[in-house]
RNA sequence: GGAGGGUUGGCAGAGCGGACGAAUGCACCGGUCUUGAAAACCGGCGUGCCCUCACGGGCACCGGGGGUUCGAAUCCCUCACCCUCCGCCA
């Protein structure tokens, strides 16, 4: 949610701001008509209201005899209540339900652009030799053959999209989860592991809802949802309260599966694990306070970097479009591995500033002394997204016989350093 | 799954139809006193929204939502959560 305030307080360069992210004229018109609407409704219930008050509390005050007169005085003032209260609550469902739909504001830093647009700001590590690899194989083929993998019976069990980890693969998930968390830890983010399913509340706060929907799986008896990342449940810890400056940065590292529909992309990515239903992912997510969420979104950048070239991994760093935004975002940065097996860069991490906008969802505040408590910035990045780092690992340090050279950062946490060996 | 008891300000805890946004205590902030501190005393001390340049004023909030009433923290319904007991269970 952005400022409501903005659209009065500064029109000309709220309007620019939402240009960029295709939100036009018209509709800033129709907020701004909801928004005047939606005052003039509060002040005439809040006048009638005054005024019925007063009439009620002097009942209690009049001698018996008086009281019946009195309470018809006052009865007769209620009819305008009732009607003043539905013609707000109108109102305000409309503002709010516009509102919601807005996205954030973008960052002025943010480059214009549709997906794909995308900026090039700088490269990790090099391209991989692949000595003695005539023809790189892609990680289906380097995992199916180690039996690390068996996308067969995940689609038997659970459909398409889906995955069975075996053997070297799964044990690859815990050495890589665990060097990513204490990379984390070292950097100041306190290792959490949320609850995955959550209520609409926290969905709707963290500006997945109402927007994303078609994204997200649903439970069919209990109104809750799956996280499709743990900043969900990350961001939802603090919804509803008022941090005190000292309390910040509040920074932490969730685990957990991620649960996500991937509707709308149907024939996209079916082969292997680069896109599925349920992965496991380490999030970093940070709470700071509005001066600080661009130092804040480097420093995260920063620890993603140092995760990736610590498994010496070539990846590049991408400054994302303003049209490539989620909702909430008002920057965002993807780094992008490079993947031998499709001779592509896809994306494996995500690090944005939502700046105020899930903080307002959420009602999350900054205490002010001596002034109004303001919403609190809120930061969310990959740490590590198991599948799609585990792609770039195997295909990009694979060796000629299929099996793959461990990473030396790895290695403590994996106790081998090969793997895949058949 | 069954039975019962709860949810009030930062914390503890009163209030159970009318002067209650809410007693009291603790915590916290400011002041008096003191060489300084403590104690004592005095004052302040929740959140959001609306109007106002401001001073200030109004409205709402006693777990969430709905209802009864001129008037609800207080009565009714409903949902959530917490506690106790029984059953089941990793």
């Amino acid at each position: 949610m952005i400022d409501p305030r903005l659209l009065t307080d500064e029109p000309e360069k709220t309007a620019a701001a939402l240009a960029r992210r295709g939100v036009g004229p018209d509709v800033l018109a129709g907020l701004q008509e909801l928004d005047g609407a939606r005052r003039s409704a509060i002040a005439a219930l809040d006048a009638a209201r005054a005024e019925q008050n007063a009439a009620s509390k002097a009942i209690g005050r009049r001698p018996p005899e008086e009281r019946e007169a009195a309470i018809a005085e006052a009865a007769a003032l209620k009819d305008r209540v009732v009607a003043l209260e539905a013609a707000r609550d109108a109102t305000d469902a409309a503002h709010h339900d516009a509102f919601s739909r807005i996205p954030n504001l973008p960052h002025p830093d943010a480059p214009d652009g549709v997906e794909g647009d995308g900026i090039v700001l700088r490269e990790v590590g090099t391209l991989p030799t692949l000595d003695g690899v005539s023809e790189p194989r892609d990680h289906v083929a380097l995992l199916e053959a180690a039996d690390a993998i068996d996308l067969a019976r995940g689609a038997k069990v659970s459909g398409a999209r889906f995955a069975y980890l075996k053997g070297e693969g799964a044990l690859l998930e815990l050495a890589l989860i665990r060097y990513a968390v204490d990379i984390a830890l070292a950097r100041g983010h306190v290792p959490v592991i949320p609850p995955v399913l959550v209520r609409e509340p926290a969905m709707y706060g963290t500006g997945f809802l109402p927007t994303d929907e078609q994204q997200l799986f649903a439970t069919r008896d209990d109104d809750l949802y799956l996280v499709g990342t743990s900043e969900v449940p990350l961001a939802g810890m603090h919804m509803d309260e008022v941090l005190d400056p000292s309390e910040l940065p509040l920074r932490y590292a969730g685990i957990s599966p991620c649960f996500r529909r991937e509707a709308g992309a149907h024939g996209k990515d079916t082969r292997g694990i680069l896109r599925v239903h349920q992965f496991e992912k380490v999030e970093l997510f940070s709470i700071v306070t509005p001066d600080a969420s661009d130092a804040e979104h480097e420093r995260l950048v920063d620890t993603q970097i140092a995760i990736v070239s610590g498994l010496e991994l070539h990846a590049r760093l991408v400054d994302i479009p303003v049209g490539d935004l989620g909702s909430s975002a008002a920057r965002k940065f993807d780094l992008e591995a490079w993947m031998p097996g499709q001779q592509a860069f896809r994306e494996i991490t995500s690090c944005s500033n939502t700046t105020d906008y899930q903080a307002r969802r959420l009602r999350m505040r900054l205490r002010v002394e001596g002034g109004d408590n303001v919403p609190v910035h809120t930061l969310n990045g990959t740490a590590l997204a198991v599948q799609r780092i585990m792609i770039a690992l195997v295909e990009q340090h694979q060796r000629a016989d299929g099996s793959v050279a461990v990473p030396a950062a790895l290695v403590p946490y994996l106790g081998r350093e090969v793997l895949l060996t058949r």
